[in-house]
DNA sequence: ATTGTAATTGATAATCATTATCATTAGCAA
DNA sequence: TTGCTAATGATAATGATTATCAATTACAAT
């Protein structure tokens, strides 16, 4: 049993929540993507390898990962959001390509600093921040010339 | 007739749309209300002064308003789409409180350069970006200690 | 002024992601 | 096994925004 796993159990038995297949299996395919996952998309999946799993379990667990944890929510503003792994996967910001939709994930050490000041000039005590940086990448640029 | 008035009667004009008094009323409520409002409350106070508007003409004008750049999205990721002025009201992110939802507009000519460089650094070319800052005001720290 | 035409409007239905409801099922501690 | 309560799945509800469409209206040409 990995260290995710393990968190997951741990929050359970924390909550005095009960161990139950659908999140087990939900659970595990999160896991194994890497990347952003919407709801739906994650719904898909695990409909495949369970038909009888209802996509309102899927969005309670999503909901539950997140409080332990293990998940994120990102939001490009286009209406659905989408989940990330957050456990050994550091906050970074987000770079997207408005030509082919593509992102990336960037991080920068001076601006995260900057933020920190900027804030604390306002008063105010910076808890989080999201950053999304908005362009054409290479292929993009080529095709728009 | 201000210069706003202006830029959105020379759009309509361009693209053969026409001089209604609905857009008229709603863009001089628009006008006059600085901040960021949202399609919603925008409707109310339009509604106070010609019940006999609908609520989709409002959603219609903001688009209109945007096409004309007069006034830009917001999204803080609440469901809910504001709308703030954009003519000599130039780019700027977003500091907002988790406890009391204040909101102040900051700039960062630094950050600024640095998330242009970072987007080159992965072949990117910038159009636009988000930043949202979030933390507690000096007001919601004292009250949380 | 009148008219013709295409844009506009208001009312309302539709959409779509997400959340709430609720009767049934199933963990799990005793 | 039992009893209690959480969890589930199906489905309805929500809430912001968008689409539809018949009736109205702006406005250019007459």
């Amino acid at each position: 049993m990995n260290e995710e796993q393990n968190i997951f159990h741990k929050y359970l038995e924390k909550h005095d929540l009960r161990d139950t297949p659908q999140r087990e299996l939900i659970l595990q395919i999160f896991l194994r993507r890497e990347g952003h996952i919407s709801a739906e998309q994650l719904y898909d999946i695990v409909k495949k390898r369970d038909p009888s799993i209802g996509q309102a379990t899927v969005y309670r667990v999503l909901k539950l990962l997140i409080e332990a944890g293990l998940a994120r929510e990102i939001d490009f503003g286009d209406g659905v959001i989408r989940y990330e792994h957050k456990y050994n996967h550091p906050h970074h910001d987000h770079l997207v390509c408005r030509g082919c939709g593509k992102t990336l994930e960037v991080v920068d050490s001076v601006i995260e600093e900057l933020q920190k000041r900027v804030a604390e000039s306002y008063g105010f005590e910076l808890t989080d921040h999201e950053m999304y940086l908005y362009g054409y990448c290479e292929n993009c640029r080529q095709k728009r010339q």
